[in-house]
DNA sequence: TAAATTGTTAAACAATTATTAAAACGACAG
DNA sequence: CTGTCGTTTTAATAATTGTTTAACAATTTA
């Protein structure tokens, strides 16, 4: 993964609302949960909603279904996880006793 | 770990110095690196840096000390390692097999 | 004590980002 | 078709962020 895209994957992250966004996502699982749900769970605005969803998909952490009229957004864990081992690559020079650098599973 | 912490601390990885200088401290370990060393290695006045590594450490993500003339900073895991668990929490519903969300260890 | 080194702070400007409101779009039901 | 629902787009404004320059503080060396 390249250094810029850790950079957006993490922007996309960086604010209040879309990190609630992905959270939310990340718990229904590949599924995923309708647009306006999620703008309703969320009391956010749909056109507001709207672009936080546009820059989490750019970024490429959340992905977009069509089912009829509804627009179906789920996590891309593929994403979130090379980001997260960007972050600690070669991390305590190779010493696994130093820092422990896990998630627990889900 | 609160959500506006895990807020601050993902904005202040997504900036290109920010993430670079991170990643620099994660491979020295507790040991760290003087300010000055790491502005040289990453090619940045010693103003601008000075301003990167004060939203690091306010976000908490490195710890200063000072040693002489010189002021080390080095990582601080406990925080990055909330910060990921907080985004992945509950994942999935808990079902491990859907999602891989573990980070390999150093 | 004076000068040099290391790093921080303050102020200003440029650039980016978030939010809102209004208009527009595409899918479906009648 | 026509109307409605769910969502996106556009355009404008407000707020935040990054960089630079210059001045400042702390520590060591001469």
């Amino acid at each position: 993964m390249k250094s810029n895209q850790v950079v957006e994957a993490l922007s996309a992250l960086a604010q209040p609302t879309r990190l609630a966004i992905f959270r939310l996502l990340v718990v229904c699982g590949p599924a995923g949960m309708a647009a306006g749900q999620v703008a309703e769970k969320l009391g956010v605005s749909p056109a507001n909603m709207s672009h936080h969803f546009k820059t989490l998909s750019h970024a490429g952490l959340i992905v977009a279904r069509q089912d009829g009229r509804f627009i179906y957004y789920s996590a891309n864990f593929a994403v979130m996880n090379g980001m997260l081992a960007y972050m600690t690559e070669n991390c305590c020079e190779g010493d696994p006793d130093v820092c422990d650098v896990s998630v627990k599973k889900c």
